[in-house]
DNA sequence: TTGTATGCGTTATCAT
DNA sequence: ATGATAACGCATACAA
């Protein structure tokens, strides 16, 4: 070992770790127990790594970190589709959040299948990530337990906690409840309803929420009344055509996502029906468009966005090794211009 | 070297490339050769390790890989706002393109925010993406160049092209052209036009279509019928509201996106005029859900998804080291139920 | 064509 | 409290 080593020349290359603690006048190690706060160290120490922390520009390398077993500090974030408008302020949210605590998010998408829904998660944990937020999605819930017994996993969409799996559910069954009970408070008393597809978590909370706020005002529930839809906006001209065509009698419409209401509003429009002359009709999701169609529309509100970056600190806490505080968002009800009084 | 060792228990932990040379009697060189292509192995080896990997369900560590200076597997993806409803299409096309090429996308977002686009490209930098697709934003073209001397860049929104760097422009100018043109053709002679903010390269490009196909047409623009959006719902009902106070005549609107027509549309209906019998609109983008507003939305479509997919195949001929074909995707226009004929 | 040896940047184990 | 040292899993120069 040479004694004297040209001064180090501030950054030429990439920094690494080693630089640091040589500039510092420390072991690497030290330098690792810095970042990681793995130990105490002594002030003067501390003082002078990040001194040269900072004169160096350094950064860990996140590949050096996974292989050497410490964090990757990147967070697996298994959506359905990285489009959805739905799902895509959670998105944000969770984005957001990570950022600001230094963490990337790894999104993959699952479409709402099963399968691969399953070799992203494998997908995830390959690459090593640190956490996994699943939005919502069909894997069975052992699946995900299977996951938290290795790392840490915050779910959406349901109700299921243990240790190192932390759920956030939304409130999908009082939403449509809420949602009802308004159209019933002004009148109406036949409200037709398209729901999701019923292989889809929340499709079924939704119409449960449907099903139960009729049955407790005591009012039966019509099978006429109800269509099916896709959870977009063709399925929801699809039903509306349908129900439309089914002669059943109806004076609003409940849809269980906005999408699929504004399918049917055109197709209210094109069959002559006025929103809301005639026809009372209501969203679910508030989508940030609703506000803005014509008319602009009533809908049930999730504040997507809190949820996600709930989520994300939920997150932050099980990886901090707490546990994170019970979440709880409740949805409510945005009256807009879609819905009237009914003048049966 | 023991010369018996027990039969190899199928993928008890993690595989690791070792393994694999262990169980096809290699060395992990050739496995390594193999995975990468790097060389050239006799066929009889070559089997043997194929047949290795897939007993033991081998997938060689992303994180260790990088360390050593190979490929990370993985593009960093520099989009504006992750839950953009216009470039979520591109992001889904590119997701998938590469997840059938076994490359993993990392989305970061710039929030159309020169400083945040920076440094988002570092991060990507640091996390040793094998190369970055940026979707338009506002990075100065010397940061892309620059950037792309050290890793493969492909970029959306612009023409700029060079070693390393390949751009697929949208047809922002063409577009709203077209859109005029039809207008015109419609007889609409005075047509308004709702701008996106002039510090985004899409409104500005999208801006001057207008411009020119007023001028080849001969007809002199009136600032008065020009209004400042903000490329959402917000900005086009108050651009509208703003048009409509002005006094200024006008029987046709082009909004520069999708999203402020569906605002001004909610403008025009507010103050009692009908489209398309009183007033022609036609929006930008043909967002999926344009064919369902009412009426539905005569609007530029521009084929999203696979301009996200192309540039996903763009960078991975980039990777392989070949110069991608030119991309050029045309802009059409998709007239739906939004525009007549002008009756004045 | 194939194998050996070394290093990538960090964390963890074990000393001290 | 701090330092030396050994992994982590892979790619690659070098040797054969």
């Amino acid at each position: 070992m040479t004694l004297a080593s040209p001064p180090a020349p501030v950054a030429t290359r990439k920094s690494t770790l080693g630089m640091v603690a040589q500039r510092a006048g420390v072991s690497p190690s030290t330098v690792s127990r810095i970042l990681n706060g793995t130990a105490r160290v002594s002030a003067d120490k501390q003082a002078a790594v990040l001194e040269a922390i900072e004169a160096l520009h350094f950064r860990p390398d996140p590949a050096a970190r996974s292989l050497a077993g410490g964090r990757t500090m990147s967070i697996g974030v298994l959506t359905q589709f990285i489009d959805s408008p739905f799902y895509g302020e959670a998105l944000r949210g969770i984005e957001d959040t990570l950022r600001d605590n230094q963490y990337a998010a790894l999104f993959v998408s699952g479409h709402w299948n099963v399968v691969e829904e399953g070799h992203r998660m494998a997908l995830l944990e390959e690459r090593k990530v640190d956490g996994i937020i699943v939005l919502t999605g069909k894997l069975p819930d052992e699946a995900l337990l299977d996951m938290a017994a290795r790392l840490p996993v915050v779910v959406t969409g349901r109700d299921l906690n243990s240790p190192g799996l932390f759920s956030i559910d939304f409130d999908n069954l009082e939403g449509t409840r809420l949602a009802v009970r308004h159209l019933l408070g002004m009148g109406h008393q036949n409200i037709a309803y398209i729901s999701g597809p019923l292989d889809h978590p929340d499709a079924l909370q939704r119409l449960e929420g449907y099903k139960l706020e009729l049955a407790s005002k005591r009012i039966d529930m019509q099978d006429a009344l109800v269509a099916m839809g896709d959870f977009q906006e063709a399925g929801g001209f699809q039903a509306m055509n349908q129900l439309l065509a089914s002669g059943a009698r109806f004076s609003a419409v409940l849809a269980a996502n906005d999408q699929m209401a504004y399918g049917a509003r055109l197709a209210l429009g094109r069959a002559g029906f006025r929103v809301p002359e005639d026809i009372s009709l209501v969203g679910f999701d508030d989508l940030p468009h609703s506000a803005f169609t014509f008319p602009p529309l009533t809908s049930v509100r999730q504040p997507v966005y809190e949820i996600g970056a709930k989520a994300a600190q939920a997150m932050l806490t099980l990886l901090a090794g707490q546990t994170p505080p019970p979440a709880n968002l409740a949805a409510e009800l945005v009256v807009r211009e879609s819905t009237r009084r009914s003048m049966r």
